[in-house]
Formats: structure tokens, C-alpha cells, sequence
DNA sequence: AACTACTCCTGGAGGC
DNA sequence: TGCCTCCAGGAGTAGT
């Protein structure tokens, strides 16, 4: 599911392939897609120009001269480029049976883009939003979210990482992960995928970390990161691995197979309703 | 604060 | 082959 190295394969494609650019047309066929304030619509977009792309965590903000778009792919979400101008990218997550030919039945939304750039949201799940906001509303818009540090940001450091998870010292740590007013990015698989670098169970609490643990958290978090940030993200199809995408991710998806630092076969189990791999010998239960 | 349960949705997988 | 059921999950909300 797109999380924040999905999302920022996403923005990255997007400020090389279409900033500047001039939209010269679109086609919404799931209008339920669009949440857009009072007086706006994907018509105004037509003539307007894409000026920045800016991410937090796994909200996309498009700021077009008009106004601006706030995406956010939720579980299925993809956001794919192509066009003869342009290089093209595919980031989120892949619909094999369909990705050769665009638009296809879960292609949602069409950007025509000057050039012959063509950007297509598509999603299998339906869960996908795009909010068309004044660019006075955009401030309001993220205070409301009440998101933490984006775990990219460089403000993002060790002890920024003690601060949050002081705000959280008897929950279990997988869902203070998860909780995007704590740290900002991480999702189910990026989290399985931290805890498992820094060897940490998922039901240790934040309290119970000592100050070797907490760092080795912070470098578990950035090392995951430094692995998906290359190759675009992680690709998990109904919960699996895909195995010709290499051996990232590590343990997410990966029940029964090797872990890769010891051998003991990977685990899965439930915590919070999560599908969460673990390996049993580098996490130790609390 | 921290937890549970529920909602949105569809395609893939497994059972028979 | 073809039904049927279950499962996957980000985030918002409500209830305890």
C-alpha cells in the first residue's frame, strides 16, 4: 500500500516530469474521487498551470495557479505518468493485471498535462482522495490533520523521535508507529519493517526502550527508509512479497520465509487488527 | 491517553 | 468451472 517512500517516488516524479507544465484537459470517471470546496472544480484546472508539489508524510499537496489539489492514495491508491515528452513513473500500488495499458477499470482520474504529459490516479479499492482547496484554506487544511514530523524531514532526528514518543510511553509501539500525529509516513508495512531493523517486538512499549533502543529505532526507521527510497517502494500484492522485486521488504509479507539476519522463519500475527510480520528471534516478545 | 469496533471498497485466494 | 466467503488495509469517528 502506498506509504511515504510510494508517495515520495510520487512527488519526485511529478516535480521533474510536470512542474511548470499547463494542464490541457482531464477526465474524472469515479466523481467520487473529488471533495472540492464550495465553487471549485477540475474545470478551473483546465488553462492553469502546476507550480509545486509538496509532500508531508502520505499527503501529496499540487499547488496549481487556480488553487490547490491535496491526494492521498490510502490503501490502494497509484499515480502513474506517461506521455511521449516524459520519462514516466509508476508509484503506489501496481494493478498487474491491468498496468500494460492506461486507462484501464480502475483508472479514476486522467490529468492531460501541455506536451503530451498524461498523469492517471488509478485504485483498485476506491478509497483514494483528491480535495480541491482554496490556497488560503491549505494551512487550515494540515493543521487539521494534526500530522507529526514527516520521517524525510531533517528535522526529523533522534531526539525529535524521544520527544514524540514521550507523548505515547504506555502504548504498544507498532500502533504509536502507525499514528500519524506521532510520526508521519510510516504504514503497516514500513513500521514491520523498522521494528524488524532495530529489533524490536511490535508490542514492546515506548516507555520500556532504553536509550540504545530508541536510537536503534530511530536508525531501524532511516535504514528501512534508505532501502525503499531507491527502487520506489515496497510491492505487496494481497499481503505478499513479491518475490521479483528483490528481498525488499525484509519480513513484511514474508510468513514462513527465512529471516534474513538469522535464518528463524518470519511469523505473522495480528496487532490491532494489523497484519504484522515478525521475526521471533531478533524481537523478542515484551 | 489508549484501546476497540466500525466504516468506506474491490479483487484475489481458498473452500467445496 | 463457479459459486461463496474471507481477507487486505489508512484514517476518521464513536464508544469505553
Amino acid at each position: 500500500m502506498p506509504e511515504l517512500p510510494e508517495v515520495e517516488t510520487a512527488r519526485r516524479g511529478i516535480a521533474e516530469q510536470f512542474v511548470g507544465r499547463r494542464v490541457v484537459g482531464y477526465e474524472l470517471t469515479r466523481t467520487f474521487l473529488i471533495v472540492a470546496a464550495p465553487g471549485l472544480s477540475l474545470d478551473g484546472l483546465v488553462g492553469a498551470t502546476l507550480e509545486s508539489v509538496y509532500r508531508h508524510g502520505k499527503y501529496l499537496l499540487l499547488t496549481f495557479d487556480p488553487f490547490s489539489l491535496v491526494v492521498h492514495l490510502k490503501l490502494a491508491g497509484q499515480l502513474v505518468a506517461r506521455g511521449g515528452g516524459i520519462p514516466g513513473f509508476a508509484a503506489g500500488h501496481p494493478v498487474p493485471a491491468y498496468d500494460a495499458d492506461l486507462p484501464h477499470k480502475s483508472t479514476h482520474l486522467r490529468l492531460d498535462f501541455a506536451g503530451d504529459a498524461v498523469l492517471y490516479l488509478t485504485d483498485i479499492r476506491h478509497f483514494a482522495r483528491v480535495w480541491l482547496l482554496p490556497h488560503d484554506a491549505v494551512p487550515d487544511y494540515f493543521a487539521r490533520l494534526k500530522l507529526g514530523p514527516d520521517v524525510l524531514d531533517p528535522v526529523f532526528t533522534v531526539d525529535v523521535l524521544r520527544a514524540r514518543l514521550a507523548t505515547r510511553t504506555v502504548g504498544r509501539l507498532k500502533p504509536t508507529l502507525l499514528d500519524q500525529s506521532v510520526i508521519a509516513g510510516l504504514g503497516n508495512i514500513y513500521v514491520d519493517e523498522s521494528l524488524w531493523q532495530a529489533g524490536l517486538h511490535p508490542e514492546r512499549t515506548a516507555a520500556s526502550l532504553s536509550p540504545a533502543e530508541l536510537t536503534g529505532l530511530y536508525d531501524g526507521i532511516m535504514r528501512t527508509m534508505a532501502h525503499a527510497l531507491p527502487i520506489g517502494g515496497a510491492r505487496i500484492l494481497n499481503g505478499k512479497a513479491q518475490p521479483e522485486h528483490g528481498e525488499f521488504p525484509f519480513v513484511h509479507g514474508r510468513e514462513g520465509q527465512p529471516c534474513p539476519r538469522c535464518g528463524t522463519p518470519i511469523i505473522k500475527t495480528h496487532v490491532n487488527h494489523r497484519g504484522t510480520y515478525t521475526c521471533p528471534h531478533c524481537q523478542p516478545a515484551p
